[in-house]
DNA sequence: GTGAAAGCGCTAACAT
DNA sequence: ATGTTAGCGCTTTCAC
């Protein structure tokens, strides 16, 4: 291994230098920068990350922490984050931590949470913490601000921390306005299920947004027009069959928590000899990859750009200014396809 | 924070045996390791990852490549590696290296790819590496000899690398005999397009299994029959448009390179009315995790399994024994659902 | 703008 | 089984 004293003997100044010149900090003349530069290429010298961070106390290195690799809204989140960790130079390691957990407490006693929250995080291996959609008890947020570094979370708020979050009430009140707006007054609304409550209470604040979408246009929110699913495509589309099937309802739109429930929704529908949007309108949440494919009406909310969006912070702090800790609201946006239309004048009787 | 010497001072031991006694030498009496893991918890002490790296040369963390997020069968492989190495209680870096490259060579000039091999990976911030699906050029290849660190790749040969790697070739003949099986004999291909050929020429080793099943019923590989797309879900259902509103074709069967494709490739035929596996019979390879919801028939390839295991043989590497580097076949498994049946009477005559 | 030297916090000989 | 001690390779005062 090239060392940075054959560097600096090669260059003809002291190790100090050689480290000044190749962190680019300021007080270093052109021509010695040069010098060490060119030596540093001939000999292939790259620092050690270990005996750097051991002597300076940076990493340039930062953890991320998200509940799923099965879901698209989660890995596009991290492909936004890694591609804006490597431009600035950063490398990103990568903790998983299951959300599911056990009766009544948020985390009790998951020993892996607890692992990563004691040992993980404590190792000094990271320089921040980005959190996706993760909700912390009060042991683990101490242990946040114990450590002393930046953090920030995605999905919120999170007492003492800063977030960056989806209104979803709000966007799951536009979802149902656009479907108001085009006529119906029968909307079904496919929730997440009760597992997902750990996230924020995601479910709850979407299935309000429809709830006071349709109090707003002077509806009522039938029971049997709410139905739950586990987010995935094969969920919804269950889901759907039983929705459909059910003669006491006849909804003619429905509003999906999720684009792969929506899209689960779609499949169920054409099964059934339905066509969307004629006889049925669907939309959902997310801007899947695959709405584009199936035509879907949704509420994009640009996941890989909340990653991109988090990791700006989160360098912004570590250059220094550390804000008061809050909630930002996230952008989203209504993306009109083919699954959604007026209702069927049938319906309008 | 807690330092090494404060827990040695509470214990009443010296700094060396509670480092010893924290990294489970054996070395060290009961009593002692039993005192100095009080003193430890006590004060909350955990070690700095970058001053034993320094000291002892091991970051127990682990370097993984892979090519695409948006992809769900790298995200298996990566979730299955991120899994062990979890478990082994390693930490995981990602690092993301685009697989397209420029005309004629490999990687030629690609700035981030270099970056990657000759800066991120040589700072010694890893112990190991695991690549996924990377065709490296002889420079590449060079650059991971020299650093002399465990590497293991997913997806190869790759010279003097130790990887694990599907036999595509047989996995498509295994698929196209099952369709031969049930007495097809106008099969035809949705292979990867060239851009995928990068990937250990994936796309022709499969096309390749295609028709040595064909020649092996004594049946030639129609031309027409021969498609390209892109492994995703779209690219899958266009091309099965083309290909079955091609006139001059009629097969009864496809073989999609992918699960994603053919799923593409199913809501195609259903959209033209062809009724699956009535009409049509339609296999993929994956086992992605919607081909039950379809109820694709596959060759699953159990990528989650793949990832473990490439660990399992990093840890091995890691503990001391670095074998003759090869490759070594993966499992893999045809599952039967319910898109494959006999053709229809009527292609018969 | 550059050099000398003192650590950063730990591990691994080497002793005993 | 445990202590002593010399680094690991770099960054950062503090001088000049």
């Amino acid at each position: 291994m090239t060392k940075i004293q054959k560097v600096a003997d090669l260059a003809g100044v002291s190790t100090a230098t050689v480290s000044r010149a190749l962190a680019g900090k300021p007080s270093v003349s052109p021509t010695t920068r040069a010098r060490v530069e060119t030596a540093a290429r001939e000999l292939g010298y790259v620092v050690s990350a270990s005996a750097s961070s051991l002597a300076s106390g940076k990493t340039r290195n930062v953890g991320v922490v998200v509940p799923f690799f099965d879901s698209w809204f989660y890995v596009s989140v991290l492909k936004g984050i890694q591609r804006a960790l490597a431009d600035a130079g950063y490398d990103l390691t990568l903790y998983h931590l299951d959300p599911h957990v056990g009766e009544g407490g948020l985390t009790q006693d998951n020993p892996r949470r607890r692992r990563l929250f004691d040992e993980f995080l404590r190792r000094g291996r990271v320089d921040a913490l980005i959190a996706v959609s993760l909700e912390l008890d009060q042991a683990e947020l101490d242990s946040l601000t114990d450590i002393d570094k930046p953090v920030v979370g995605i999905g919120g708020p999170l007492p003492g921390i800063q977030t960056l979050s989806l209104d979803d009430h709000q966007v799951a009140k536009l979802a149902v306005e656009h479907l108001l707006a085009l006529g119906h007054r029968d909307i079904a609304h496919i929730a997440g299920d009760q597992d997902f409550e750990i996230d924020f209470h995601l479910p709850a604040h979407r299935r309000q947004g429809w709830e006071s979408a349709l109090a707003g246009a002077g509806l009522a929110a039938h029971p049997l027009l709410l139905r739950t699913a586990d987010f995935t495509i094969a969920g919804g589309y269950d889901t759907t069959l039983q929705l459909l099937g059910d003669p006491r309802v006849r909804p003619t739109a429905i509003f999906s928590a999720s684009d792969e429930m929506a899209i689960g929704a779609m499949l169920a529908a054409r099964d059934l000899g339905r066509s969307v949007p004629e006889d049925l309108s669907i939309i959902g949440i997310d801007g899947h990859e695959l709405s584009g494919f199936f035509g879907l009406t949704t509420v994009d909310q640009f996941p890989e750009v909340q990653g991109r969006h988090a990791v700006e912070i989160l360098l912004h702090q570590l250059d220094g200014d550390r804000p008061e800790p809050g909630n930002e609201d996230l952008p989203y946006e209504l993306v009109v396809r083919k699954s959604t239309a007026p209702p069927p004048p049938a319906a309008l009787t």
